[in-house]
DNA sequence: TCTGGGGTCCTAGGACCC
DNA sequence: TCTGGGGTCCTAGGACCC
């Protein structure tokens, strides 16, 4: 990462060539983790999840191995589900009589670890692309526009002009003999390689003139999977895929489209754009656009987070006493996360989840941003007084509207944790006692805050990666 | 399927201001 | 006094993603 970031000069307007995107995706990565680290689980069904340790009581699977899916284990299933899917080998669950063939082996989710083989993957493609943006642990885009290219590759041979890149896919789509064997397709071919060789784990990749096709047809070969969609293909790559196969179609918008009749990717781009408006607001538009093959949005690094929180699911329970002393945790751990990072919030915030499923979220926001543990709690605290009486079966805080201070607050905040994580908060607070939660900011309100009105912070999503802008840290 | 944890973005209504 | 329009901020909820 150069320091060359230069707010105000980007190329937005300019026509520009077609674009080479990557869309990194690992396959079952806690999964490909554990094996890296215990070859014996290679080959096995493996679920990997939190929940089933003793004592514990709530539980999901995080990732099931492909191995695992055979036996109808998957991702978010309750821990109880999976086990009766795939009972757990070597413990009293897979009692005699039971086949090895049908029990799999379950490990605890070690994010610390993932997050190690993740770096290893994150310094490939820093090395490999000059724009990455690292959506989660285990998935990436990148810009390789500057790397490679659209052209044929090499030396026009006839008979190899079939890919394998293109298994699998409908005819009509990819790269038919005439597009085969692209340059991106090969650079796409290295990428993966360097992962599964730097790293040991495997990835999937999809290759197109956007994101979001990029996006689709790195789901579709999974696992260790190469779908590479020339320009001029897309729409007719998507087309005969479900609408669920479109990034941001989930269960709700698939409903409403099929509603309408409107079934496919092929159906979502035939149908009229106000329509579609009409039933889902702007997503529709943008829906429509995507499926014609129509995406303009750059890679950009990934910003500053604009929350942080802390969730967790408990026995449903209306004991006030063990609400509180849950909620006080989280915040706890909230607000030392947040100092860790350096950033203060503005907002204090918690969720109260009732049996069934019922979300209740409240929300208080400050007169100005801080970075205090106690009132973190106090908030918290005084905003589940309203849940008293009711029963959960999940709490949270959250604190949003961040503020990473610029410079030196910024670096007064990292030097502060890393000194003395346990200090009360030491700037831009609120001289108020900690006693009474109304108190405090309505003093705070008479004393003097920061006003910051209109801080004209950059946009975080439009923060060049400089600094540290680069996550690398989160997620 | 009776549903984990950490996020993002969008929408709608109300308060408030000019 | 029954009533305009625009803008911003806040809260709550919802859909979606990995």
């Amino acid at each position: 990462m150069d320091g060359g970031t230069l707010p105000g000069t980007d190329t937005e307007g300019v026509d520009e060539p077609d674009r080479v995107v990557f869309h990194v995706d690992m396959d079952c990565f806690y999964a490909s983790c554990e094996r890296l680290r215990d070859p014996e689980l290679r080959g096995e069904p493996l679920v990997v999840g939190m929940g089933y340790e003793p004592g514990d009581t709530v539980g999901a699977v995080a990732t099931a191995s492909y191995e695992a899916r055979e036996f109808g284990v998957e991702s978010a299933m309750p821990i109880s589900e999976a086990l009766e899917r795939l009972p757990r080998r070597g413990t009293a669950d897979a009692t005699a009589g039971e086949e090895v063939g049908e029990t799999g082996y379950y490990r605890p989710v070690d994010l610390d670890f993932y997050k190690e083989v993740a770096g290893d993957v994150k310094d490939v493609l820093h090395d490999c692309a000059d724009v990455v943006r690292e959506v989660s642990i285990d998935e990436a885009y990148l810009d390789v526009t500057d790397r490679t290219a659209w052209d044929a590759a090499g030396t026009g041979s006839g008979p190899e002009a079939t890919t394998e890149a293109v298994d699998g896919l409908p005819p009509s789509t990819a790269a038919g003999p005439a597009a085969a064997r692209t340059l991106a397709e090969g650079y796409a071919r290295h990428v993966k390689e360097r992962i599964e060789r730097e790293a040991g784990v495997p990835a999937s990749v999809g290759v197109a003139p956007n994101m979001s096709a990029a996006k689709v047809a790195s789901d579709a070969d999974k696992p260790d999977g190469l779908v590479v969609v020339p320009p001029g293909t897309v729409a007719s790559f998507l087309a005969p895929l479900p609408t669920a196969a479109l990034h941001g179609v989930g269960p709700v918008t698939e409903r409403a489209l099929a509603d309408l009749g409107i079934e496919t990717a092929g159906d979502v781009a035939a149908a009229d754009p106000e329509t579609l408006a009409a039933e889902l607001g702007d997503r529709g538009r943008e829906l429509s656009r995507r499926a014609r093959g129509e995406d303009d949005r750059e890679v950009t690094p990934r910003g500053l987070p604009k929350s942080l929180s802390r969730e967790s699911s408990l026995p449903a329970t209306a004991d006030e006493a063990e609400k509180r002393e849950t909620v006080a945790a989280l915040a706890a751990d909230v607000a030392r996360r947040a100092r860790e990072r350096g950033c203060l919030y503005r907002t204090i915030g918690i969720k109260a989840v009732e049996p069934p499923f019922d979300v209740n979220t409240r929300a208080r926001s400050l007169p100005g941003p801080v970075d205090d543990p106690d009132l973190v709690e106090s908030v918290a605290l005084d905003l589940l007084d309203e849940f008293d009486d009711d029963r959960v079966r999940k709490l949270g805080v959250r604190v949003s509207k961040l503020d990473f201070a610029e410079s030196d607050q910024a670096t007064l905040a990292g030097f502060e944790a890393g000194e003395d994580g346990d200090r009360g908060g030491t700037r831009r607070e609120h001289p108020a006692s900690r006693n009474d939660v109304g108190a405090q900011i309505t003093d705070w309100i008479g004393g003097e805050p920061r006003t910051d009105d209109d801080e004209p912070a950059p946009d975080p999503a439009e923060q060049d990666d400089e600094g540290q802008a680069s996550l690398g840290d989160w997620s």
